[in-house]
DNA sequence: ACCTGAACACCGTTCAAGT
DNA sequence: ACCTGAACACCGTTCAAGT
């Protein structure tokens, strides 16, 4: 959770001293320039430079570059855990339109941080064993989504298959989904906001309801 | 399609000119590094050492480090592709089982080639449209899928929804599971073989029969 | 036509030194 | 305790020069 911090403005301000906050300060820039232009093409001594301090300053509040981009991951996560919480809550009709709708709001999450989206699951942090708050909340990610398949089965409006299985479904058909959309990398005419939400909801749609009849 | 040449020993040879076919020399030293340790930690340079000339000398053959990279995905397509046809011809029982074989195939595929998947959907090649050969190769894959479904909606054993959603959703709920599995991103006890294809085959079939009930 | 080697503008990371 | 600046071992890419 980060405090409202005014973000920092793009520009080197002064140099010297950094009043406070370096190791916010440094998140919050490299969130800011990852969100235009994406992880492959930010590198730690242009982040540095946005935070106006030098291009070694990072290092004494994170073990490398690779930490770094891990506590922005983290960030990602934790905010589509809330999102799903939210979701969950204001959903009526119990699990099943609940569950619909946070496939909706995962694959809307994507499109509309691509950059985000992308650096939660890519290479730039191979090894997630190296940073357990992440795996944590991801993690906690997957449980708000177990959770209302396990209360769909309780209540009888969704297949008895085992819990993992059943959440593993859902959450590859969603991720999937949102992972093609924003690589670009499905044949389309226009990927345009009406698109999107319309194709979510129909993929969406016949999972729930199987491909097969 | 590529020759059936010898591919190149890792540690150079004697130097001087390359006797002939340094493109595919190139490709093929280089998808050796990747399905090695991955294209994030494989560099031009590397790879044309590898393949016994300067590290110069692939401008000659591609018009950057992306274009061969690209060659590499593209590669990694029509293999997918290929190993959709066969498993179609190779599949009894119609539409239906032949879809999930397709599931499971791609799952395989990725489980087994961790990095040429991961390279064919990263943004290690974020313009496809610079490379209309990738462009062409992905869309036949999609094609293959799109065949299937909509001989399934012919024969009145799959849903008659329109044939680019679902198809989309098919392709959309394996190449998650394959990410996700690929990426060690899903709280597994243990990943091997056995939970891999186990898993698969769960997943699709309850893509085809659907969660809810 | 095909390849090399020097050169350029970058990287991530380390480490001694400054305040 | 926190940050800087020089230094190291790398990158991808260009370009004149060699065969």
């Amino acid at each position: 959770m980060s405090f409202p911090m005014a973000s920092r403005s793009r520009k080197p301000p002064p140099r010297g001293y950094h009043h406070g906050d370096l190791k916010n300060a440094l998140r919050d820039a490299a969130s800011a320039l990852i969100a235009e232009r994406g992880v492959e093409s930010v590198s730690l001594r242009e982040i540095s430079q946005a935070a106006g301090v030098s291009h070694t300053a990072a290092y004494r509040h994170y073990a490398d570059k690779q930490a770094l981009l891990a506590a922005i991951a983290e960030e990602g996560f934790r905010q589509l855990a809330d999102i799903n919480r939210r979701t969950i809550a204001e959903t009526p009709g119990g699990p099943v339109p609940q569950l619909m709708a946070c496939g909706r709001a995962y694959v809307r999450f994507g499109v509309q941080r691509p950059h985000v989206l992308q650096l939660m699951f890519s290479q730039a942090i191979p090894d997630w064993s190296a940073h357990p708050s992440l795996q944590q909340a991801s993690e906690t990610l997957a449980q708000t989504l177990a959770g209302v398949v396990a209360a769909g089965q309780a209540q009888g409006t969704m297949q008895p298959a085992p819990l993992g299985e059943m959440t593993l479904t859902a959450w590859s058909l969603v991720h999937g989904l949102a992972m093609l959309l924003v690589g670009r990398r499905i044949p389309a005419p226009a990927i345009d906001d009406a698109f999107v939400e319309h194709m979510a909801a129909q993929c969406v749609a016949l999972l729930m309801r199987g491909l097969a009849r």
